[in-house]
DNA sequence: GGCGTTGTTGGGGA
DNA sequence: TTCCCCAACAACGC
């Protein structure tokens, strides 16, 4: 479920709070939500916590990392020592159910605090990783949307020889990353381009639309710690982002589109549901 | 019981 | 080989 903004969002908290913090025990719940050996990584100390792409990094003073990928409902919810969540804010009232029956891996760390991955559907995971294999997970990523190293003149060669539909494209992990079903719908809607254009087909002044309306909307996530619908997303601190507030065409069929006062309409596309005006979105 | 769900991966066909 | 489509992963709510 996590898009960029709200893997972002956790990842800015936990980099706040896990450095500098030990591992003291884990408890794998789930064999399925963890890769590698528990054993090698007990008694290491997190020194940085990192992202890319939707993967987050944990950083080990024993030359290992720990990646994750919350996939579709994946939580990391931290919760220290006076079982406050997040590191001092107050806590959402669900923070005395941990472990809940969706909790998978249980991590004890420094002084009594804990982190929970919990995964209502277990696409997720937690893996143990070495430099070398995290070089190799990492080789067939596009830049990041937000990167710096984007641009357009990145995303025209990209996309030049790519028939299929743009939606799809920048959904593509080989092509940019980052950029989920919500945000790439309103993405979309924002620069009036039809999600089923072949992604070849639009030009560099499309693109340029469209680069710069994803980056946008990405930023505007992050500013609001993601997007939530279900409670599927939390932050590290157990509550929910505010983009759902803000969409333009997510989720929004059969409601006005804000650019030009047609209705949303919703059709499959790649098998997701797409959002998208067919009045403006050309 | 059926359908849909915010992400990724791999198999198979063209 | 490359590109592309689609089923699969699994659990929940409507």
């Amino acid at each position: 479920m996590p898009e960029l903004p709200e893997v972002e969002t956790i990842t800015a908290k936990l980099r706040q709070i896990l450095p500098h913090q030990k591992i003291t025990q884990i408890k794998v719940l789930k064999d399925k939500s963890f890769g590698g050996d528990v054993d090698h990584i007990i008694g290491s100390k997190i020194t940085d916590v990192s992202r890319r792409a939707k993967i987050i990094r944990f950083h080990l003073d024993n030359g290992l990392s720990l990646l994750t990928h919350l996939k579709m409902t994946g939580q990391l919810i931290y919760v220290d020592q006076d079982r406050r969540m997040g590191g001092g804010h107050p806590s959402a009232d669900w923070v005395n159910d941990l472990p809940s029956k969706h909790t998978r891996i249980v991590y004890d760390l420094t002084g009594g605090a804990r982190l929970f991955f919990n995964d209502q559907r277990i696409f997720g995971w937690m893996k143990v990783m070495t430099a070398e294999q995290i070089e190799n997970q990492f080789a067939q990523l596009g830049p990041d949307i937000n990167s710096p190293d984007l641009n357009l003149d990145y995303l025209v060669a990209a996309l030049v020889r790519r028939r299929i539909p743009i939606k799809q494209a920048m959904m593509d992990n080989k092509v940019v990353c980052g950029l989920g079903n919500i945000y790439v719908c309103d993405a979309l809607n924002l620069s009036q381009i039809s999600p089923f254009r072949p992604a070849n087909s639009l030009s560099e002044h499309e693109l340029k639309t469209l680069l710069a309306n994803s980056q946008q909307v990405i930023a505007r996530g992050i500013e609001l710690g993601g997007t939530t619908f279900d409670g599927k997303y939390v932050g590290v601190d157990g509550f929910a982002g505010g983009y759902q507030k803000e969409v333009v065409a997510y989720g929004r069929a059969g409601e006005k589109c804000y650019n030009c006062g047609s209705l949303i309409s919703k059709e499959k596309l790649g098998g997701r549901g797409t959002y998208y005006c067919p009045n403006c979105q050309r």
